[in-house]
DNA sequence: CTTGACATACCGACGGTCGGTTTTTATTAT
DNA sequence: ATAATAAAAACCGACCGTCGGTATGTCAAG
């Protein structure tokens, strides 16, 4: 089991750093122990002191890269109400989905491999992000309601929902579909959304 | 490499059948091919007989389940249609993912997996269906247009993306979102579409 | 005697375990 | 303040079982 006081060892912190690159280079499934082992310079048992799984590991980049994603889109949420705070429902989706699309990078693989982990443990990993990230959407559509740009009749809670399968549906077909197929639905969902919003 | 001429063989269609069977009990990734042998009662040498890899054998199961449902729901379709011409595009929405969500089972548990494969070969039978899946829905689409129960200004091959990116949402929310939630979800969206279908 | 349908022994790689060693940290005695 | 020491954290690497996959067969039918 891993110790959660030793997050913040630097070690540790290397081995998270050196996961996150070979994902990007070979994909989850093609990263081994073994190339962590040798990015790293450390031992496996170094690595099984601080994590139970190879799929905790993934986990826990997953996990450090949403909350670093969330956090920024709150940031530019903010950023955008106090500057623009008359900007309409459009920029607000736009930025939503800009945010979400910037997870394509390690987020999504990451989604994805652990999304096929038929196991109850990685399982609840994914869905606490996922709760997380909703009720994320929430608080900003509330606070567009608040600043009058978003309509007082749509029910947050439903929307947020209904954005979250926008955005994990937009994952799959980025990967399906060729690029241009891709940013045609991105471009038609914007029109979608901030359509049924004005 | 797999021997096409004798996909028929009734052995093949044993393990064919096992295979959909132990995936539904196991999972995808619990299910081994030691499994497989047991339940079939087949060597390691007969399943490599027929099939290249245990990617390509779930591959084979995923294809033929999505063909039978996509099979269906081109008769349901035919069959509003003719039964009730002037069913309202609500109705087809519903038929839509309703006929999405009967993949639950076997299909959506090998989609996910075959999806984590970071592999081109796999990658590329599910774009196939993609492509397919997606084609179907612009007919099915247009067949609507020419009855008049879907508008003539929507862009077929646009609200065929839209959907894919819905259903393939849908897909996902079901795997992380409680049953209450998911059902939310999609009662939203048949609202969603049926309101900018009208 | 070729070919399709199997069987089986075997392989390397992988994730994970375990007993042990080194290094750091905290505690106490002088 | 410092040396001695106990405790805990960090780390190592040999070993294991299992898995997907391969190589080399046998054997019956045509």
């Amino acid at each position: 089991m891993s110790n959660p006081t030793s997050h913040d060892n630097p070690s540790f912190q290397n081995i998270l750093l050196a996961t996150e690159e070979l994902i990007l280079e070979k994909g989850c499934r093609n990263t081994t122990l073994k190339d962590i082992i040798e990015r790293t310079g450390l031992s496996k048992g170094a690595i099984y002191h601080y994590v139970a799984s190879k799929d905790e590991l993934f986990g826990l980049v997953f996990k450090s890269k949403i909350e670093h994603e969330n956090e920024k889109f709150n940031q530019i949420v903010k950023h955008t109400m106090e500057g623009t705070p008359d900007a309409g429902p459009f920029e607000m989706v736009t930025q939503f989905f800009h945010s979400r699309q910037n997870l394509k990078d390690v987020g999504n693989i990451i989604f994805i491999y652990l999304l096929s982990q038929e196991d109850e443990k990685v399982k609840s990993i994914l869905k606490s992000v996922y709760q997380y990230s909703k009720a994320t959407s929430v608080q900003w559509i509330e606070i567009g309601q608040q600043h009058g740009v978003i309509p007082q009749n749509i029910d947050a809670e439903k929307m947020a929902t209904l954005f979250m399968t926008f955005s994990y549906g937009l994952r799959v077909t980025q990967i399906l579909s060729p690029s241009e197929g891709e940013q045609v639905a991105t471009s038609d969902i914007f029109e979608f959304l901030s359509q049924t919003l004005s």
